[in-house]
DNA sequence: CCGAAACGAGAGCAGTGCTCTCGTTCGGTA
DNA sequence: TACCGAACGAGAGCACTGCTCTCGTTTCGG
């Protein structure tokens, strides 16, 4: 999946191909059963071979949940980019509106990929580094949406009664240069609150959260990114 | 623990502390492995019982994970409830202040507890009606707040660009009167929005979604609820 | 062509949730 | 008070898990 180097003898691509065989299955039992029920037994069973030649190509069953989790982050990452590509660029309001309802139509489409990667974090488990770039796909939408307000001098719509603390200030700006973006520190902190929000509301929805309050979380979810997008400068 | 039934003959008190024996040890398992950890057998071990013995006074593992999720609402309500009740009641920005840092502080002091109640939830389990109730602790005292903002007509500042929709107003007014309060809709919806960046803002803290990001969140968080309680009308 | 690496299968270990059975102990009632 | 059923604790056992180790077999490169 993320291997550069190019398979050439058969063995190889063998070897790829059932890899591939493995992580497809464990994406299908994932998907029906969540991650807790992903057993390498029971996929190992589905591909009509022994548990233990699993490990020939994972070395634990962390390894293939972590696998599942590149792949959710991409999957995500490609179903909103997709959404928001094909929005005019200069429709900055229209752009907002769909990466945000592309996560969460995409989350409520893949609860479970959903749950694997925003939900409550393995305990022993370390998210190793592999998943921090595709993890990052959906915020660099966000984020370039930021710069581009900041480019048209968008009035911020978020009141901050208390001025911004200096050490807050060198946090945003060091985040935004890091980005190699510029984005003035409110709008910044503006943008992530409303990407915490939008992650927030996701999670509620999906988690059950909103049980007896929103059963029926469209025309909410909707209010809410107008006003997360007004915030934020869009017009 | 929510048995209302006095508890009169012996072998009665005895079922009672045992129960809370093993409410206890499973809560010290679950704050330290997290809820896929903690093991029935293992609980019974310590407590020097066969496991068997421990399906006399609790069906099942999801059972006593479902008391450890009421127990968990319980110790959140309670944590942000005494911090709200120490603030003076004419000073609203305090008291949003000590419920959203109530909730961050008990939640980093009990990660695990707090995964329980608000990260992804166990596939096959449903939350049961016993656990509703806790669950709407911390959830009232905001409600209390916003209908307070609404007798002072204090402003709201957040925009909607766009107003809202008839069905949205219908829905925020059903769940205004159901809490028995007047709100109105549009403050109502700020609110959750308000509710949801917040348990968003606590989730990714916790869950790992800020590595890297804000390795640091004081800041942030109290910079974010400040812009919340503006956008909720509060001075 | 031959040896080493890769591979698949099977047995096995330690652990899990849960069930069933079998004695024991307790407590309300006759 | 004597008794009988309910509550109880322990142990064995079932089906399942992740993972390891061994042992033949297949494959492929020097």
């Amino acid at each position: 999946m993320s291997d550069t180097a190019a398979p050439r003898r058969a063995r190889d691509i063998a070897r790829a191909a059932l890899i591939a065989d493995i992580t497809e299955t464990a994406r299908r039992h994932l998907a029906e059963s969540g991650a807790p029920g992903l057993s390498l037994r029971a996929v190992a069973r589905e591909l009509g071979m022994a548990s233990s030649a699993i490990y020939r190509y994972f070395p634990s069953r962390d390894a293939l949940l972590t696998q599942l989790i590149i792949d959710a982050y991409d999957a995500l990452g490609a179903a909103v980019e997709e959404r928001e590509a094909a929005i005019d660029r200069d429709d900055l309001r229209g752009r907002f509106a769909a990466v945000a309802h592309g996560v969460r139509d995409w989350a409520r489409a893949n609860p479970h990929q959903y749950a694997l990667i925003y939900g409550s974090p393995v305990p022993g488990y370390a998210a190793p580094e592999d998943t921090i770039v595709p993890a990052t796909r959906v915020t660099i939408l966000l984020l370039r949406l930021l710069a581009e307000l900041d480019d048209d001098d968008a009035p911020l719509a978020e009141p901050h009664p208390e001025p911004l603390s200096a050490p807050l200030v060198a946090q945003l700006t060091a985040l935004v240069e890091q980005a190699d973006l510029e984005i003035e520190p409110a709008r910044m902190l503006t943008g992530i609150g409303a990407w915490t929000e939008l992650y927030g509301l996701v999670s509620f929805e999906l988690f059950g959260q909103f049980r007896n309050v929103f059963d029926e979380a469209d025309a909410m979810f909707a209010a809410r990114v107008d006003a997360m997008a007004a915030r934020m400068g869009v017009t």
